[in-house]
DNA sequence: CGCATTTGATTTCATCCTGAAACAAAAGAA
DNA sequence: TTCTTTTGTTTCAGGATGAAATCAAATGCG
């Protein structure tokens, strides 16, 4: 199928208005997009031609005048998931390819199960939250650096059964469709860039501290991931006689406070105590050490904060009011995740629904409406599995 | 005027072949480009009308047919200049908009110059050097941040007669044509990725060792320079009791090493002797924590060493043969400057040509080939200007 | 109730651009 | 001179768009 270089934009033109507006009519989308009636009117029979868009009754008209015909995305059944494969505890999302919710879901992560149970167990998962839908696309944010050609993933100490390709290709082979794998940060990221804390920003760094530490970078609108998707890992870089890593991670965070002699659980506990001092005025420091390397590396927008730890960490930068005295003349800001935990399965939907639809050759760069109304179906329960249906 | 888009594009695919080619016609455009040889005609047409392209005599034929048309970018009196404005010397380059260089020069900076005054002596080089052509873009590399949109400078330690916008407004409004300034390492980099130790990468890195100390970076097939054109200043991140500037620049060394009792003239002048030997092994370790950070920010696929004292520092890095246990899968290779010093006039240069045609809306994303015949052109020489013509 | 008005969607038509193919032009070879 | 080969132009069909005319359907007013 080939088609001219003109077309190929008004399609997602078309398809964009739709995906951001829950309703529209062929007029309306010409008054937003700027095209002209027929051409929208063209597309949009194509579009209804292919099952991607479909033709609702008439909407009531306020005045006088034919009634509009509603349009909105097709493919109720059709559907995209995102999971967020965490170290403990991992997320699913499912929704039809309008991002409108079908089932969501949150486990405990199986932690000592090998690579092929924890690729079984997670596509059982999937399937059973799919039910009788068509699953499209699946995509899996995960704790590593996931090679962005070869889907090989690297440097797992959460979660060591994922690593290398086993798990990845298993994982491919047991669920229909297209399945892709990110790094957690990077998906979560998306998400908030998509719909949180850096909604709507060109570029947007963000700090993800849980049990390890992880940055991630979307430059210009777009993901960076590096050749071999290891930009980001700033955890590795040498702080003090130790890593970054080492020392603002939660897992970092607890080991030295147990070496000073402290019986801790979490490092949640360790701010909540405010004990020891020394741990949280060097994590402290360390996080402004990496916010000043992101600021010269990205020059971001705005650095959100994002993981267990950093609703905490955040109360101690605003405490040193860093920010007042930065030199730079138009320094980020800093924010703390809006998304919290569900950021990654978010962004992973994200990521399903821009592969999805770019299989049709529609490049969706902003699915901020979608996945905002997305969020309003997703209260706090910790899982909704539909009724089978007939 | 208002075109389409697919007629943009074929403009810049045939104009883009007549630049890295210095001989072709309608025919072998059309091969190369994929387009068909009625479109090339077509396009030719259009850009010999617009004065863009010129028709030379019939190439003489190698078998039998009719003679070829040679076709060649056209406007030898449509001059382009780049000048690498540094801390103490300062380097010009004149070419036609084809990149067939008119003339060169090399001189010392008036260090001592009020702003209008390093104005007017750098407009004065610069007309001069053009003579009787027609100047249209100007492209100025100098050493400090420039923001991308204001055109404002910062942080100028080495020439602080430029900082602000009193300099550039006065030299833009001095000269004729567009005039465009950025940072010397972003257009060293340029020439670099053009011509030099990175040509055709699509991402690199280059550190850049002079009297201070810079990083750019040129990612996916473009200049990263962040919003206020801060990105790269690595040089102000913290490093041991002082940052990495103080460390392992130039002026940094000397006064390090002067505090060590010792008596130096300059940085390279350290290198030679090897002593102080504190303050070589600080800047190396400097060096490599600099690298280990470009790598975990942008994994680039080479990093390049530039500056004066780049050759010597190289040297060491051998010695430490520290690439070897890079734990990385694929760690970016190492190379020094191939331009060396001209590298940032020729960026320059190069900055001005895409200037030049993007006002044509044409997109020229690779002008190595232009870059390459020009450095051919460039011998060991000072200085050269051409005899004024008639 | 009939008809003008208004708004939505489609159709028609002029325009623009491309590529394939036919055609014209020019050079060498037999 | 005539044929062959290569270059460049012209012609024509095929897509795609936008403006405008047209068709369609709903409201409101006399």
């Amino acid at each position: 199928m080939e088609s001219s270089d003109a077309r190929l934009a008004n399609r997602a033109a078309v398809l964009n208005e739709l995906l951001s507006r829950d309703t529209a009519t062929r007029v309306t989308i010409a008054v937003r997009t700027g095209l002209s009636k027929a051409t929208v009117s063209r597309v949009t029979d194509d579009l209804i031609q292919e099952g991607l868009v479909r033709e609702n009754g008439p909407l009531p008209g306020s005045g006088p005048g034919r009634q509009a015909l509603a349009l909105s995305i097709a493919g109720e059944d059709k559907y995209v998931c995102g999971v967020d494969l965490g170290g403990s505890n991992t997320r699913f999302l499912v929704t039809d390819v309008a991002g409108r919710v079908r089932a969501w879901a949150r486990e405990a992560t199986p932690r000592t199960a090998t690579t092929a149970e924890t690729a079984r167990w997670l596509t059982d998962r999937v399937t059973a939250l799919v039910g009788s839908g068509e699953l499209h696309v699946t995509a899996i944010g995960l704790p590593g650096a996931v090679h962005p050609i070869t889907q090989s993933v690297r440097t797992v100490p959460n979660l060591p059964q994922v690593a290398g390709t086993a798990f990845t290709e298993t994982v491919a082979a047991a669920l229909p469709g297209t399945t892709i794998f990110d790094n957690d940060a990077n998906v979560a990221l998306l998400g908030e860039v998509t719909a949180g804390a850096a909604r709507g920003r060109g570029t947007a760094v963000m700090i993800s501290i849980g049990t390890g530490l992880g940055a991630s970078v979307y430059l210009d609108g777009r993901l960076l991931t590096g050749r071999t998707g290891a930009v980001g890992e700033f955890g590795v870089l040498p702080y003090a006689d130790g890593t970054l890593e080492s020392v603002m991670s939660g897992a970092g965070m607890v080991d030295r406070a147990r070496r000073l002699g402290f019986e801790v659980r979490d490092a949640v506990q360790i701010f909540d105590r405010g004990e020891p001092q020394a741990v949280l005025r060097d994590a402290t420091a360390a996080l402004l050490s990496m916010v000043t390397t992101l600021k010269v590396a990205y020059e971001p927008e705005v650095v959100v904060l994002g993981g267990g730890v950093a609703p905490r960490l955040a109360a101690r930068l605003d405490a040193l009011s860093w920010l007042l005295d930065d030199p730079t003349p138009e320094p980020p800001e800093i924010a703390l995740s809006t998304l919290g935990d569900p950021a990654g399965a978010i962004g992973a939907l994200v990521a399903a629904l821009h592969c999805h639809y770019r299989a049709f050759d529609i490049h969706t760069p902003d699915l901020g409406g979608v996945a905002t109304t997305l969020l309003r179906s997703l209260p706090g329960e910790e899982s909704h599995v539909p009724a089978p249906s007939a």
